[in-house]
This record gives structure tokens, C-alpha cells and sequence, in this order.
DNA sequence: CTTGACAGGTTCTTTTTTGGAACCCATTGT
DNA sequence: ACAATGGGTTCCAAAAAAGAACCTGTCAAG
């Protein structure tokens, strides 16, 4: 399978992993929900080469991640600002997150704390069913065809669940 | 940055992605989900080039994700199966499928569903704060330095929020 | 006791991607 | 007129990936 192939395959995770699969792209969107906005500011704070950024940049804006929003006029100048589909990734950022935390930090801890604004305590997120609330974890969940199922799908791409 | 420094990072996300940032690693670790075990099935199953499935295994084994259960001897057959760390990751798969299935879906609809087996409901995940159980969404969490922050975190590395 | 068929890798060669540094362009401050 | 600033593009060498062929134990059949 080559890369941009991707995001034709009948599975979810594929074609997500065709627009935020990439080394560089994920520490990006990270700058991005840290609210910084401009090519040079991401330059400087994740040591990316000029133009691998200014292709993830425009890869991530052809997406519909990211949207270019002029802040000044002459000179012209834009920024970078999530939309609600690069919003909507914060799930992803979160959960990433919080595996780091968990098996990745060494005996000092991790070094960074999320605290929820809402009760005050430093938290990690815990996936729960949307319909029912109970928390999710691999194995109670189990696979099924979708609408957008092709004939062959039973046998051949996936989703998850162990 | 070059890669094999990620590890080293102060952030979680970054050591996340020195594990699985890669492009086929989250790939191979959804067949490990859908229970494949198997060198050959992975290959078939994914089109991988062979020794970039052995590189992602090897790695993944050493990253303590995967480990090999010997399933005969004579001649000796091993299987890759995920350990606690790996299991662990199911939230990070949950959320880059959801978001797949809501963005990235063709009119037809995702591909595949997921139901939860505990209440018998097509769901989705719901990130919650695992302190008050409310959802998490990008606005709701304050970063501060956590037990291993390096001195100069404030201003440099992330973790999120926007 | 030779032939062949697995499972599970390794080696080799050709493309793609990176990283690094230099260069370009419009505007504006001095 | 001249350097600085923001935002890129171009060029080259180095690293990683794709593809395909080759190697290695261990049975099992002829």
C-alpha cells in the first residue's frame, strides 16, 4: 500500500492516519491547540525544516484542519487557525496525551498536568460510550459493517477491538 | 529535532509519537486489535513491505507494546500479542476512528460501526474528565508544569489547549 | 534422502522524504 | 538606499520506504 492511497481505504483509522499520520503533522496541530498561529513561530518552537512545514501547513489547510486568516493587510499576512474539524481532534490529542503520561514519563512524572477548568482537578479523559456513558475499553466493544461498507469488508479492512 | 530525539522530549505527545507517530505502526496495531497475530497475516492483510513489518514489530516488542508468545516449538513459531501498554492504547484508536467515521466518511457513511456490547448501542467515545466525569472538549483544560517539567517549560514545550 | 512447502525473516536496489542552508519577494522603518 | 520582517521556495546530501529476491529451520511426501 503506498501512502497516498490512504485515505481511499474502507477504514476509518486509514484515512484518518492519511491527513494527521505523519511525524511532524500531530506535533503541528499540537502548536496549533497551544494557540500558535504563525509559520514562523512554529519554526522556531518545533525546529522544522521551512518547507516540510510549509507542506504540512498546506496539506493541513487543504484538509480543512487548518484555515488561513488574514491578520493584516500590506504587507499581507495570515495565520493558521484550527477549524472545527481540526478542533475536533482534540479527543485524539488528549488520549495520546494521557498514554504518554501513563507509560512514558520516567520516575519524575510527566511533565506536563491538564487541569479540567470545570471541577478543578488535574484529570485525564476517560472515553465513555456516548450512548450509554459507561467507560470503553477494548474489549466491549465489537465490530460491525457500516453504511459505507464494501462487499468484501467482513474479512479484509478493520476498525479495532480486542 | 531530528526523530530518535522525540523520546527524549519533554512533552507526552512527543514521546507518544517516538512510539507510534510512524505511518504503518498504527496500522499494524489495528490488526493487533482485530486479533491478528501473525507475521504473514499482518503482511497479507496490509500490503507491507516485509522487513518494514519485521522493523515495526521488532520495535513495537521492544517498546514493550507487543510481546512474542512462542504458539508451537519445533520449529518454533512466535506471535505478536499486545501487553497492558498496548492494550492501553485503545483510546487513541477509539478517537482516530470517530473522528475518521465523522470527517472522513464518504456519503455513504463510515465503513465500520462500533457497538458496545454493555448496552447494545451503535456508539461512539465521549472523552470525560476522569475527576467529575463531565466532557472534555479544547476549551475546558488549563496546562501547568507537571512533577517532571524541565525549568524552561513554561514557554517551550506543549501539551494542549486551545 | 531429495524435493518442496511453510513461517519468518534478511539483503539488495530504486524511490520518496527529510534536514539544512541558501535564496526570493513585498513592505516598512530608519 | 538599505536592512529587517514575515512567509515562503529552491537545491543538495542523507535517511527511510517500497518492492522484490534470497536465506533458514523444520516438517511431510514421494
Amino acid at each position: 500500500m503506498r501512502w497516498e492511497e490512504l485515505d481511499r481505504e474502507p477504514c476509518s483509522l486509514a484515512r484518518t492516519l492519511s491527513i494527521v499520520g505523519d511525524r511532524w503533522t500531530l506535533l503541528v496541530l499540537r502548536e496549533c491547540f497551544l494557540r500558535v498561529r504563525r509559520f514562523e513561530e512554529f519554526e522556531q518552537r518545533l525546529g522544522i525544516a521551512r518547507h516540510v512545514l510549509a507542506d504540512r501547513l498546506k496539506k493541513l489547510t487543504e484538509a480543512g484542519v487548518l484555515c488561513k486568516k488574514p491578520y493584516q493587510e500590506r504587507p499581507r499576512r495570515e495565520e493558521y487557525r484550527l477549524t472545527e474539524k481540526g478542533l475536533d481532534l482534540y479527543p485524539v490529542m488528549l488520549s495520546l496525551l494521557d498514554w504518554g503520561d501513563k507509560w512514558m514519563a520516567g520516575p519524575e512524572g510527566p511533565p506536563l498536568l491538564r487541569r479540567h477548568n470545570a471541577c478543578g482537578h488535574v484529570a485525564h479523559a476517560v472515553p465513555t460510550c456516548s450512548e450509554c456513558g459507561e467507560p470503553l475499553d477494548a474489549r466491549s466493544m465489537t465490530v460491525e459493517p457500516g453504511p459505507g461498507a464494501p462487499p468484501a469488508i467482513l474479512k479484509a479492512a478493520g476498525g479495532e477491538t480486542e
